[in-house]
DNA sequence: CTTGGAATGTCAACAAGGCTGACATAATGT
DNA sequence: ACATTATGTCAGCCTTGTTGACATTCCAAG
């Protein structure tokens, strides 16, 4: 596996030539289209977006997380998430309870339907998810974890590690 | 197909659980903020933004190639693209050359001024993609850039292998 | 040569979803 | 009492996507 052939992968030093490292751009940009492609369309259908997607994703993840926390995760301002929140509460998708014992605080959650439309989109996206891992197998799904988690910016590593740890 | 070795395909050897894909989700969501953060922030400062971004990477990527090309890597409409070739038309960083065989193409180009955004935008890139890869090791770059292809859309793949094989 | 269609440009209008700034309210902590 | 925090809301702006309509230019087929 040393120099023979191919683009030098170097073992030890690891040399990293242009050619390659535009080459994960290029991926990373176009695998990017395909992991948001099936929610997309899925929420497109019933007038949503990626705001909305991300909001409900979230929500789900943490029920009951504050409007703080969720900012501070999607890194947005609170005007461009009240919106999105908004939009979900009048729909019936989230809802908010007064903190009990901070009571300017909201605790989000979302609805039974909110549920349902958050499994309808996860099911789609990890099916996509599936397909890739499945074909590319499980030691290429380790190195892509590896990749993405070098690749984020370090407060974006903390919320990554804290969700990843509160397995659901 | 035997069972020996290899990536297993098969569905037999890889168990997915919600748990790990929902991981694959989050670093996927997680790691596309830090990979587009820095040419963001230079963009920022210049009055640009992640379309200008795509243009000018594309553009530098195939010289010479139509607006109707570019469109459909892009996979946005013309209109959008056109305000976005406008303007950097306008601020001198792409010129367009009508075509010689068929003058109703418009074959586009950088200019020494957009080369040199573009050499930023992508030494930024680069260098973060540099320092994942490198902290990943070659192994987890091969599956990083596994995982990523077999994501894509199959119209999207298409245009990634057609710029994968013109190596720059 | 005429005509259909392709490639492009342009105008107008609209929407999502970012942003900033300003201000209100309520509750908390000092 | 007072400053701070958490949240909501209003107004306005920007980028970047969308549709629809229409003009121009040019190639190519009849």
């Amino acid at each position: 596996m040393a120099d023979s052939g191919g683009p030098p992968s170097g073992e030890s030093l690891l040399f990293l030539t242009d050619d390659q490292l535009r080459k994960g751009i290029e991926a990373m940009f176009f695998a990017y289209r395909g992991f948001t492609a099936d929610p997309d369309r899925i929420l497109a259908e019933k007038g949503y977006g990626r705001a909305h997607h991300r909001a409900i994703h979230f929500i789900n993840r943490s029920p009951g997380t504050t409007v703080n926390n969720l900012l501070s995760i999607l890194g947005v301002t609170k005007q461009s998430l009240n919106r999105v929140l908004r939009t979900l509460m009048e729909d019936g998708l989230v809802e908010s309870r007064i903190g009990k014992q901070d009571k300017r605080e909201r605790h989000l959650f979302l609805t039974e339907t909110g549920q349902s439309l958050e499994r309808e989109l996860s099911d789609a996206q990890r099916e996509r998810m599936r397909g890739a891992f499945r074909q590319a197998g499980p030691d290429a799904v380790s190195g892509f974890r590896h990749v993405l988690e070098a690749m984020m910016d370090a407060d974006t590593a903390r919320h990554y590690k804290r969700l990843k740890e509160v397995g659901s």
